[in-house]
DNA sequence: ACCGCATTTGCAATCGGTTGCAAAATTTCT
DNA sequence: AGAAATTTTGCAACCGATTGCAAATGCGGT
């Protein structure tokens, strides 16, 4: 039905190779042969099959591309300069959905059965076994979002998740809140630990302010509304820094409804700059974080990586900034 | 360095075709030879390479996913439940986002490139021309949320949006609103053509009721509240149909602005019932879009369109609910 | 016209599997 | 036990491409 080289081959009387050759970059290849082949190539409408080829060439140009958070938009953006930038470069996204998978050896599998050239995972609550299994099997894996460390086992692109809680910390210092909070995603993702973590140690410096520390179940709406509803029912803090956006929305939905005014009577501040949190309804004062700057990086490590598999492991952080809007009180 | 067929064939001491058969469903394998050739495998940690045995079988499992619009997050549920539901059943889905790209051939040959078993077109806003692409590429494809018709040339799952404006002008009859507007998405759009004609149709029977049309430039919030700032500076409507939830968060947020009470002083129904529509603080009465079953009729679909490519085109069309919420002046 | 050199071309093996066919092994039946 | 029927196995060709190598061709210079 569809065209093979062979076919090619054979309308433009020549060899399956000399065909090859034409449509492999730098082989070489007279004038002449070129324009029969191309010639025979247009009438018959033949483009070459990728996955015959990457059985030789044994290179696919398909990248995995792991994720786990189907629920924040935030993903959303991820998925589109992911994808962009992948196929501007030549490269397919094979997206492998994480949402209720727990066993690593399992997407490892499935993603050499594709012969995948590299693997994104692009998770901020993916343990980091996850990278490490990719790594092990000896395929290239860059972990996006994923925390930096000192001595990275995989390659790692993304904010430095403790300075930004320390970047919180000094906001609400700056802003002359003394008692102020921090509402995490779950506990066990590094991001909010590392988070925490920043933003306590900053404050540590400060013995007149207190700071307190909750969890949300999840990165989610839902999650971060019932905590803050849970934490307004007791004795709430002035201000709270929201491990995420989502978290953050959730926070002032239940704020609205206990019938608190934003910033007047507290405060909130997220963190990743989502669009949503740039709508005039929301208007969300949050820590911005570079997305394009971290998934473009992302791309360029995975595509050096194809290259030279065996660079050593490199962690990428990129600065993040406070966006200003309208829910924490103005700087005293 | 990975382990082939050869390989697992040879340490096991038979040929390959034993070790192709034990991997190959259905096939006729002796209980002695399974237990020697799993043993091999386990050791040496072998799977089959999926792309390798394409060649032969004609079949990759790949599933070309193509995405038009990464702004609305209404498509991050799209894109679980479709990832979900494919990597159940086998299928990989290989993401192919077509932000800016206007010409079907060149995604046609692409993913004809990675001998995709099929592809789902998910997008109320490609022209239906991408969709026949493939077909006229003997590609198997259906194409979600698309527009329903008579006599369709490509699979077609989605909703009747000539009927879900029906609907809406009805809603807004119930409650006595006599001055209603529709606001659509891009004039291009056939979704927004096809609301918009049922909500004008069936408001034409009522002589004493009016009824406007305006588009906004995309199915996004900014684009929603612009047009609804400017409907607000002229004389508006007592309330607007919106054609997409997003366009009615902006919209919205418009309203608020200008001061404005939802629902005592106007009213907003939207369409889709993504999952901010339910956050307490947004609160909007939508038209709920039944994603789930689109979704998965869709996954069927294209699962019953391999084994079986030639069946006729077929539109699936799935009933729409109204979801009430607060956007809308009580029943009278 | 002939030689030497650089290009271009085709042959044939290979990538990692599957599969039709016939031979070998096993089972069933008398 | 032996013949017939059935199941299991291996051989070899093939899927659609690439590539090392050697043969063929083209070119410039005498």
């Amino acid at each position: 039905m569809i065209p093979t080289l062979k076919d090619v081959a054979e309308r433009a009387g020549v060899s399956r190779s000399a065909v090859s050759r034409c449509f492999t970059e730098g082989a070489s290849v007279s004038k002449k042969m070129r324009i029969k082949v191309e010639k025979a190539a247009a009438e018959l409408g033949y483009s070459p099959n990728f996955l015959a080829r990457s059985l030789t060439t044994r290179r696919t140009k398909l990248i995995g591309l792991v994720v786990s958070n189907f629920k924040n938009p935030f993903f959303l953006q991820v998925f589109d300069l992911f994808t962009l930038g992948l196929q501007e470069r030549g490269l397919r996204p094979l997206l492998v959905n994480l949402s209720n998978e727990t066993d690593p050896a399992h997407s490892v599998q499935m993603l050499r059965q594709y012969s995948v050239d590299g693997v994104i995972v692009a998770s901020s609550t993916l343990p980091q076994d996850f990278a490490k299994a990719f790594r092990a099997a000896a395929i290239p894996v860059v972990h996006t979002f994923g925390q930096k460390s000192g001595s990275p086992e995989v390659h790692v692109v993304g904010i430095d998740n403790e300075y930004c809680g320390q970047m919180a910390a000094q906001e609400f210092l700056a802003r002359g809140y003394t008692n102020v909070g921090f509402l995490g995603g779950p506990e066990t993702a590094s991001s909010t630990r590392d988070r925490w973590q920043g933003f306590a140690t900053e404050l540590r410096k400060h013995t007149n302010v207190r700071a307190s520390c909750t969890y949300a179940k999840a990165y989610s709406f839902p999650a971060g509304r019932e905590a803050m509803t849970k934490l307004l029912a007791e004795k709430p803090a002035q201000a709270y820094f929201c491990a995420d956006d989502v978290i953050s929305l959730g926070a002032l939905s239940a704020m609205r409804d206990a019938g608190l005014r934003v910033p007047q009577d507290i405060g909130v501040l997220g963190l990743n700059d989502m669009e949503i949190a740039g709508w005039e309804s929301v208007n969300l004062t949050t820590i911005h974080q570079p997305v394009e700057d971290i998934v473009n990086s992302s791309i360029e490590l995975i595509e050096s990586l194809l290259a030279n598999p065996d660079r050593r492991p490199e962690a990428r952080t990129f600065a993040c900034r406070i966006v200003e809007r309208g829910t924490l009180r103005p700087r005293t």
